[in-house]
DNA sequence: AATCACGTATCATATGTTGTTACATGAAAC
DNA sequence: GTTTCATGTAACAACATATGATACGTGATT
């Protein structure tokens, strides 16, 4: 596919898509090609890509909006607070790393294949 | 203690600290007074009042930066990644607001003063 | 050559948070 | 009573981040 129709899909934007698909081209989960007849391929087996690998191509980026601001802040009473619970926020961010290490391409798209077939379903109930 | 002498010490200002300590104020944690001599004073028993009961009065707002975006998506694909993911951040979300509960501002006094104490001794050997 | 599509820098827009100003209300001091 | 002090809150400004858009370069196909 092309950025473009991706885009269109996502209701954004071929640039956009570009930022991001980057991320995953350069760890070698997609291939891109140039000029004509070129786009974007999967490059990978869906059954062993997971969320956390993705995760991982697009930077790893913060899960919490709260919890730590400042690492080794020099106020006390921030330290106290960081100390009392950056134990859980470790905790709560590797349970959810793992659990993204158990869902593969492949599961989400089967999962998906059941919705699409269930809307299928209803939509002809509908027309009838 | 004034607003004014709060936003000093956090570096911040008066109107947001007034802002924040509202919410407080309306759980009944603090009480304000106006006028001379006016400011705030803590209302409740450090040791029965936890971090949760904070983040509660709070307005208990979203712990992720990341996760489900919308909550009943049309995409289906969008509808796949969040059931994959739902219990997940869900259960990351417990665990942290369990903690919260278990971290008392007595407890969080008690381990201040002890990186007080630390502190000061150090800064008198320092100086010796 | 002309067209197509990615790669990427640069700028514009939108949103949310934080900081600021302004003014009203109420309380103590003189 | 009026002056000073401090909160309460609305309204506006400043800032940061994320997203969208434009522009132009590179490489590939027709």
């Amino acid at each position: 596919m092309t950025s473009e129709e991706l885009a269109v899909h996502m209701h954004t934007n071929p640039v956009v898509v570009r930022r991001t698909m980057a991320g995953l081209r350069d760890a070698g989960f997609v291939q891109s090609e140039k000029g004509y007849g070129g786009g974007w391929v999967i490059a990978r087996d869906l059954g062993t890509l997971t969320l956390r690998d993705i995760y991982n191509a697009l930077g790893s980026p913060e899960f919490f909006a709260l919890g730590n601001r400042t690492e080794n802040p020099a106020c006390l009473v921030e330290q106290s607070v960081n100390h009392a619970l950056d134990s859980a926020f470790h905790e709560a961010e590797t349970l959810i790393i793992e659990r993204l290490g158990k869902v593969s391409l492949a599961d989400l798209a089967a999962d998906f294949h059941r919705r699409f077939d269930a809307y299928k379903k209803e939509k002809i109930s509908h027309d009838l």
